[in-house]
DNA sequence: TATTGTTATACTCTATAACTATA
DNA sequence: TATAGTTATAGAGTATAACAATA
């Protein structure tokens, strides 16, 4: 029995045992309560990635945030024009390879996680507390294991 | 101590550890090698869900679809049109309440799912080699749990 | 020649509201 | 009155290719 006919004609898994509906079924629950918050501070999804990825590793050129904020490059080009706009972020030429531009978070766009921050937490805690932080912690392990494998 | 003043200025969560983020670009990360195969067979993952869930569940209505497959009612409106343009779903009237559509998967959309089985069973046994099926089913139960979580 | 980022384009999805038909 | 689904519309993201500037 070789890999052709081991598999043919199998069912597919349940969807609930998919890992990528499983994932995003998860994420729009997870979401379902910061969403409306997020709108209340005027911005999307892709704009608080952007922020939350530049905050935490500083200074860094376009295609490393569209590798951590899952973005395609020109996406994030007209975000971050938009973010410019706003203030939200500052952009500037690399003095080394004037190829690259180096973004940067603003005061201003500190100041709207913070503004988020209490939001954030609240999410946090409630899954803390009927999830287990042991659990959560477990969840968040295997979720970067996962994407350290080569598919 | 109050709740503002015990969670002043806290420091956001490293992104690898924002469970939305790890839920994206894990998520980002299986479909990688999923998403080609896909537009190969001319299905979005939107159509892709959309055809599993209604595979899985046989005959049933639209809101219940776009709870399974994470889409908004309007969004799923348009695109079973396309389906049912396409041939890969059947819609009719509830006998019972002619408010209610019943969307049903036809043979040809069953082809298609069969189509991508090879590809889809791909992925879940690399996964299940390099991260360990053990891991496997403990990531889906942890995701199964959380979206039962009232937040 | 390859890489970084931008622009252009067509398509798709999101989000909200207003609407129709039915219950 | 409430619910299921549709339509309309504006906004945003996706995906691909073509392009400019730099390496």
């Amino acid at each position: 029995m070789n890999e052709n006919t081991k598999n043919a004609g199998q069912a597919p898994r349940p969807t609930a045992r998919s890992l990528p509906i499983a994932l995003l079924r998860t994420r729009e629950h997870v979401m379902e309560p910061i969403r409306p918050l997020l709108a209340k501070i005027g911005v999307t999804e892709q704009k608080w990635r952007i922020l939350r990825t530049v905050a935490e590793s500083g200074p860094m050129e376009q295609t490393a945030i569209a590798r951590e904020a899952c973005l395609l490059l020109p996406s994030l080009t007209r975000i971050l024009q938009a973010m410019e706009n706003d203030g939200l972020v500052t952009r500037r030429e690399d003095d080394k390879d004037r190829r690259r531009s180096i973004v940067e978070i603003t005061a201003a766009g500190r100041k709207l996680i913070d503004l988020h921050q209490p939001a954030s937490i609240a999410v946090y805690d409630t899954l803390e507390q009927k999830f287990g932080r042991q659990k959560l912690d477990m969840l968040l392990d295997l979720l970067e294991e996962v994407q350290e494998i080569e598919l």
